[in-house]
RNA sequence: UCGGGGAUGGUGUAAUUGGCAACACAACUGGUUCUGGUCCAGUCAUUGGGGGUUCGAGUCCUCCUCCCCGAACCA
C-alpha cells in the first residue's frame, strides 16, 4: 500500500496513473490539436454546498490540467437567478481552497452573457434559431418522445427578421415570464432528444446576483456551457455520464460560431465524460441535503454526518485523504459506488502519520491501585509519565502524563467474566497500562445492581518501563486517565446517516432511511490534561479509541472522525452471529452459501 | 418503445491493446508490537450467459441477458 500515499504517483487502482482521460490529452497533445495546450475547468452552479462527488470532478479537473503543464479556471455556472446565490459561491471558493486547490482564475457564466446574446442573433440571423410562442407543455408534447419522432413547431418558420424582432423586445422586457422561448432550428425528428429544437433563451425577469438587472432573458446550460468553454479557452471539458446526449448539442452549438474571433490558439473545447462519485449509505442530491437541514435531522450544512466537504472538514477529515481516496477511484465510464470505508481507510492512513496521540476515557470506570504511594500527608503521590506522541513520527517527540492511585478506565476493559479472547482486565490478570505500569487486578467492588463501580488492583512498581524485570508477557494493553487531573470531555460519536445502502431505494423517500441513532453525545468522558492544548480543528488520536476531532468553536467537543480496526469488536459480532448462521444452515439442508455480511 | 453508455472477486479499479488476471478496500490465518492500532507474511475471481475465430480470448465476431442515462423554459 506504500502507493497509496505517495503523491508522487497517482494511480488509478493499478498505480499505473493512467485512465482514458489521460490517453487522450495525451493523444492530443502528440497530435498537436490545441498547439500544445491543456485547459480544464470545473464549472459548479453556484446553489448548494461541495460535496464529495464534486471532490472526484474537482480532482480530476486540477490534476488533469496540471500533470501537463496546463490550467484550470473555477467557473460558476451561474444561468439561473432563480437558484443561486453569492453565499455559495463564497463557500465554495472556501471549500475548494480547503481541498487544496487554487484556480488559476475564478470565472462566470454571466460574465459571457453579451457574447452569448451577440451570437444568438448570429444563429437566429442564419435561420438556426427561432422564437418559440408555445408554452412549455405544448414544446414538451412536440418534442415527441423516445422511439417517437417531434413534430415542427408552428413558429418554426417564422420570418428572420420577425425572429430578431421578438428576440429583442423579450431582452428588453417586452414579454412576460413564460410567453416565449429562442429554439435552436435544429432537427425535431432526431433521434436524439436533446437535438429537437433545444431551448436557448427563457424569459425570467429576476434579479442576477451579479448582472443584477441587465438581462431579463437567461441562457439555458447547453447554450451557455460549450460556449463559456470555448470563451476562456478550455481544450478537455469534463463532465458526468448523464450529459453523454447533451455532447452532440455541445458539438452542434461550436461548429455553427465563429469561433475564431476568440483568438485561442488550436482548436476548438470538446467534452468527455466519466463516472460520478457515488457513495453507498449517503445521499448528495441537493434536494435531500436540504431536507435534512431544513428538516432538522441533522445541525446544519456542516453536521458531521453529511458528505458535504465542510462537513467533512469539521468531523476531522484531512484534505489529503480525500484527494488521496479521489485520486485512487480513478476515473472510469462504469457507474459505480463505493462503500464509505474505503474514505475512512485513506482518512485513517493519513491520520495513523499525522495525528498526535492522547488518552481519553469515553466511559469512565474507576480504577484504585491499593498500594499505590502516599506522601507524608497521606496523599496519593502524582507521578509524571512520558508518553509517545506519535509512533509513527518519532520526531513528535513525547509529553508528560500525570499518573497517581485512581485512574479512570474504560468499562469495556474490564469483565467480572471475560468471554473466550478476552486479553483485557478481569480479576486475577496483570495488564499494561500504557505509558504505565502492569497492574494485576485484585478485586471488584458492586452496587446492588450488579454493576461494577470500582476494579481494584496492585500495580508493580518493577515495570515502569511497561516490561516486567521477569520476562513475563500480559496481553492487553489499556489506556486511562488519571481521576485527579481528568478534562472533562464531550464526544460526538457518528454512525452512518443512512442505515440503507441505497437511501430511498425502499419506499422512494431517502428521508424514511435516515438512520435514527446516526449520533451519539457521550458527555461524561475524561482526557488526559494535555488535551487543552489541542487547537480547534485539530485532530488527535485517542489511543485504542480513534481519531478524534475538536469542534472548532467548542473547544472541548471531539468529533469522532473514524474509529480505528477493532478486531477485537470484529470477534465480538462474528460470535453474535454465528449462532444464527448455524441455525440456518441447518434447517436449510443443502443451501450453504455462506451469509455474507451486509453491513 | 427509440437513442446513448456500460458489465472483470464481497467491493472498486487494472491487465503491456490477442500472451501467466494485477493493486487496493473488506474479511480471514499467522508473526511483530507498551494501541486487539500500525507494520510484515499469507489466504480469498478462470472476467454477465451461449456460440464462433485463434496455438492462445477479459480483450476480436455473433446472439442473448441485465444495469445506468436521456422526452425542464434545471444543471
Amino acid at each position: 500500500m506504500p502507493s497509496r500515499s505517495s503523491a508522487s504517483n497517482p494511480s488509478s487502482g493499478d498505480g499505473s496513473g493512467r485512465d482514458f482521460i489521460r490517453d487522450l490529452v495525451e493523444a492530443d497533445l502528440a497530435s498537436d490539436r490545441f498547439a500544445g495546450r491543456v485547459q480544464t475547468r470545473f464549472p459548479p452552479e453556484p446553489n448548494g454546498y461541495l460535496h464529495i462527488g464534486h471532490a472526484k470532478a474537482i480532482c480530476l479537473d486540477f490534476t488533469v490540467a496540471t500533470e501537463y503543464g496546463g490550467r484550470c479556471f473555477l467557473r460558476f455556472d451561474d444561468t439561473n437567478p432563480a437558484t443561486e446565490s453569492p453565499e455559495y459561491v463564497d463557500a465554495m471558493v472556501e471549500d475548494l481552497a480547503w481541498l487544496g486547490f487554487e484556480p488559476q482564475d475564478i470565472r462566470y457564466a454571466s460574465d459571457y452573457f453579451e457574447q452569448l446574446y451577440a451570437w444568438a442573433e448570429l444563429l437566429i440571423e442564419r435561420g438556426l434559431a427561432y422564437i418559440e410562442d408555445q408554452d412549455a407543455e405544448a414544446i414538451s408534447v412536440g418534442r415527441g418522445g423516445f422511439g417517437r419522432p417531434g413534430t415542427d413547431s408552428p413558429s418554426r418558420d417564422r420570418p428572420i427578421e420577425e425572429n430578431l424582432r421578438l428576440f429583442r423586445e423579450m431582452a428588453a422586457g417586452q414579454h412576460p415570464d413564460g410567453s416565449r422561448v429562442l429554439r435552436a432550428r435544429i432537427d425535431m425528428q432526431h433521434e436524439n432528444m436533446q437535438m429537437r429544437d433545444p431551448v436557448m433563451y427563457r424569459i425570467r425577469h429576476e434579479h442576477h446576483y451579479r448582472s443584477g438587472d441587465r438581462w431579463c432573458i437567461y441562457p439555458t446550460y447547453d447554450w451557455a456551457h460549450g460556449q463559456s468553454d470555448a470563451i476562456e479557452g478550455v481544450t478537455h471539458s469534463l463532465c458526468t455520464l448523464e450529459f453523454r446526449d447533451n455532447r452532440t448539442l455541445y458539438d452542434w452549438y461550436l461548429d455553427h460560431l465563429p469561433l475564431d474571433e476568440l483568438g485561442h490558439t488550436g482548436g476548438r473545447p470538446y467534452q468527455t465524460e466519466f463516472a460520478r462519485l457515488e457513495l453507498t449509505h449517503t445521499v448528495t442530491s441537493k434536494r435531500v441535503l436540504r431536507r435534512l437541514v431544513e428538516g432538522g435531522h441533522v445541525d446544519g450544512w456542516d453536521d458531521p454526518r453529511l458528505p458535504t466537504l465542510r462537513a467533512l472538514r469539521r468531523r476531522g477529515y484531512p484534505p489529503a485523504a480525500i484527494r488521496d481516496f479521489c485520486v485512487y477511484i480513478g476515473v472510469a465510464r462504469t457507474n459505480s459506488r463505493h462503500a464509505p470505508e474505503l474514505l475512512e481507510s485513506f482518512v485513517r492512513t493519513e491520520l495513523n502519520a499525522t495525528a498526535p496521540r492522547r488518552m481519553a476515557v469515553l466511559r469512565p470506570l474507576k480504577l484504585v491501585i491499593t498500594n499505590w504511594p502516599t506522601d507524608d500527608d497521606g496523599v496519593p503521590v502524582t507521578e509524571l509519565r512520558e508518553a509517545v506522541n506519535n509512533p509513527e513520527n518519532p520526531a513528535a517527540g513525547t509529553r508528560q502524563v500525570p499518573f497517581s492511585g485512581t485512574l479512570w478506565i474504560e468499562q469495556d476493559d474490564f469483565r467480572l467474566d471475560p468471554p473466550p479472547k478476552y486479553f483485557r482486565l478481569t480479576p486475577g490478570r496483570e495488564v499494561r497500562l500504557r505509558a504505565g505500569y502492569l497492574v494485576r487486578c485484585t478485586d471488584a467492588v458492586t452496587d446492588n445492581d450488579g454493576n461494577v463501580t470500582e476494579v481494584h488492583c496492585t500495580y508493580d512498581p518493577q515495570t515502569s518501563g511497561g516490561q516486567a524485570p521477569d520476562g513475563r508477557k500480559v496481553k492487553a494493553t489499556i489506556h486511562w486517565v488519571s481521576a485527579a487531573h481528568a478534562v472533562p470531555i464531550t464526544a460526538a460519536l457518528y454512525e452512518r446517516l443512512f442505515d440503507a445502502e441505497l437511501p430511498g431505494d425502499r419506499t422512494g423517500d431517502p428521508l424514511d432511511d435516515v438512520h435514527p441513532a446516526s449520533r451519539e453525545i457521550v458527555t461524561d468522558a475524561v482526557a488526559e490534561p494535555a488535551i487543552a492544548e489541542v487547537a480547534g480543528g485539530a485532530v488527535v488520536q485517542f489511543e485504542r479509541l480513534g481519531y478524534f476531532c475538536t469542534d472548532s468553536e467548542s473547544a472541548l467537543l471531539f468529533h469522532r472522525a473514524v474509529g480505528l480496526r477493532d478486531e477485537w469488536a470484529n470477534i465480538q459480532k462474528r460470535r453474535a452471529q454465528a449462532p444464527k448462521q448455524s441455525a440456518k444452515q441447518g434447517s436449510e439442508r443443502g443451501g450453504r452459501q455462506p451469509r455474507r455480511e451486509a453491513t
